[in-house]
DNA sequence: AATGAATGAGCTTTCATTCAT
DNA sequence: GATGAATGAAAGCTCATTCAT
């Protein structure tokens, strides 16, 4: 099935992947409709059929495409091993901003997928979903904690980050155009005010 | 239409504002059915538009009722003044295991109301919302926050706080039975391996 | 599910009866669409849903009925114990055409149901199927088969009758209204050939 | 059109054809379908339009090379004048299965054909159908029908016999691979039974 | 007040058919 | 000649909402 759907041109297969993933940004697996797939990037209907089994086969597809992209593009674009943690995690953010201009809701899609909870695509998102966490983590590990020794904290320190900034992303996307230099910005200050702290 | 409702008996009342609370903190406000709120309370079709102009007067409704409701929960049995900060938040969970006595789904509903992102209901959401965040940052800005003086952490550690304890409160109602003692428990280890940081 | 459909009115449950009898005993099970029941007894798409969890549902509830309903008919109508064999086949064709007057498909809906090989239906009318066969033969098994005495033949010959009076049906169908008349005419005719051969 | 279709290499007319006859033999022409006939002979699907206008001429010109192709088997594999009528009978089905060698399905298919009611195609069946008909009754009318005098009767009987032995194709069909041995004996023995009684 | 029968728009999916390559 | 990408109408089914009782 994949197979057919790669040896379309890869200007269309763009199209498809960024309708679904705006669709499915927006709405939420269950939610999403075809028609609005349609709407957004003018592909037809059966067309969607014709390259995925079903609904579920598509957001298995493009939830994959995704977690890999952006895994991809963290490792070749982010860590220098042993840098400051907070630098690394603006550079991922700067990451996001620039594979927006590719893909434009993967971000906000990265955010939807990790809150996916419909029964239907649950399992099938479980392993990939596990690998970009563990990969996540990996890439994160090699940078320099420095004063947080503690583990508990760590992580919960982590968290915390991970949240706020999943939030500032999550605004961004209410605006019309997505304004990159002042959610920059914001994901700086807040960085900033943590770091000072200990 | 809300003077209607109140004049039904009070446990009827209950009955609809939990099966209403339930398929809402479940499904969302989208995906929520009429048809699941008869199955899991027993009141007819009809009736649910009989008091309530259509879903989105219901939900709206409901979830103002619910924000009220917590809000003057945690008014009542929370703070005194100048408590320290990690003894509110620990407080407000003890809280909504009580409130779950009366209204079992209420503290799910409260989170799922947060993450709401329906446009059809993101308007009249707004307010009873935004209202219910004003008065609980004024609640909590009279608890003791110690040596947090600065102000942007504060923000930042509270905002970190309150995903995980979510995080933690949405993973209790996984499992059938929610497990008040061993989520309070999980509460509390959160929040002092925060608190021996600073 | 049944119970439901049950306490609407007899006049109603008769519309739809006749509606689904119709469309499946022309169509079949798959090709029959929910679209032309809509059309044929003017009862709305969602109804049918309402009533029967789906399309192999109503199948199977109406093909039971029809074949539950024939053989009490049968039953009431025909046989008097030690009837000429050819005599009590005749009868049962008079009784199908009595039949008619309530449900006009009946007859054609029972031939259908016989031929029916979808898989999604086979399971689900083996067992009324197989009673309604067991019945019919031991209701014929009570007529005075004459002059065959041998076992093979006489079930071959009462498949040949039983496939001719099948196809006279069918061909009956073929006109706007059904011609009983004629009908009976051509089963006695036939009959009375085989008869004269004994 | 069809002389377009008979340029084809011999062989790739075979395959279309029985790819056809499969499909339309196993599910009817309605829901037979073009994917369907793409898996089974891995013949593109444009090309099965770019020979036939559309579905019912591709079922068109199948049905009726089906009928021509046995009929003229028939009439060159059977018959010697004269010859006793079950043994006609029974050489006509041997004759099916040695065209089974080439055309797998068409027996099958036959049969189909003579029960297809879709009335799209009922009507460009009607012509091949009643001359194979024909053709067929007055090749079994130059065999020695020995008692059967009685005009009415030989055809009750040899509709009785016909009803039979597509009965026993039909089940035949539902193995694997279909059984000729044990068809051929199946048949035999019914034709000797009914042979018996006279 | 209370019920649930009834509706129709909208959903996911299928499929015959067209057309650029 | 040959392919399979592309289409859109129609299928089975869901669901918020209305309305007679």
């Amino acid at each position: 099935m994949n197979e057919k759907f790669y040896s379309l041109k890869k200007e269309k297969q763009d199209t498809m992947i960024n309708g679904a993933m705006e669709v499915f940004a927006k709405s939420g697996y269950r939610h999403a409709s075809t028609d609005e797939m349609v709407r957004v990037c003018g592909v037809s209907k059966g067309l969607w059929f014709h390259y995925f089994e079903n609904k579920a086969g598509l957001y298995s597809f493009v939830a994959s495409y995704a977690l890999k992209y952006a895994m991809l593009e963290f490792n070749m674009r982010t860590m220098k091993e042993g840098m400051d943690y907070f630098d690394v995690r603006y550079d991922m953010e700067v990451c996001k901003t620039i594979m927006m201009n590719k893909y434009p809701y993967l971000p906000l899609f990265l955010i939807s997928i990790a809150k996916e909870d419909d029964e239907e695509v649950a399992e099938v998102l479980r392993d990939p979903l596990s690998r970009y966490k563990e990969d996540m983590s990996e890439l994160m590990q090699s940078a320099d904690y420095g004063k947080l020794l503690d583990h508990e904290d760590h992580v919960l320190l982590a968290d915390m980050v991970d949240h706020t900034i999943d939030a500032l992303m999550t605004e961004g996307y209410r605006t019309a155009v997505f304004p990159k230099e002042r959610y920059l910005d914001s994901v700086r200050k807040h960085l900033r005010a943590l770091k000072r702290l200990l």
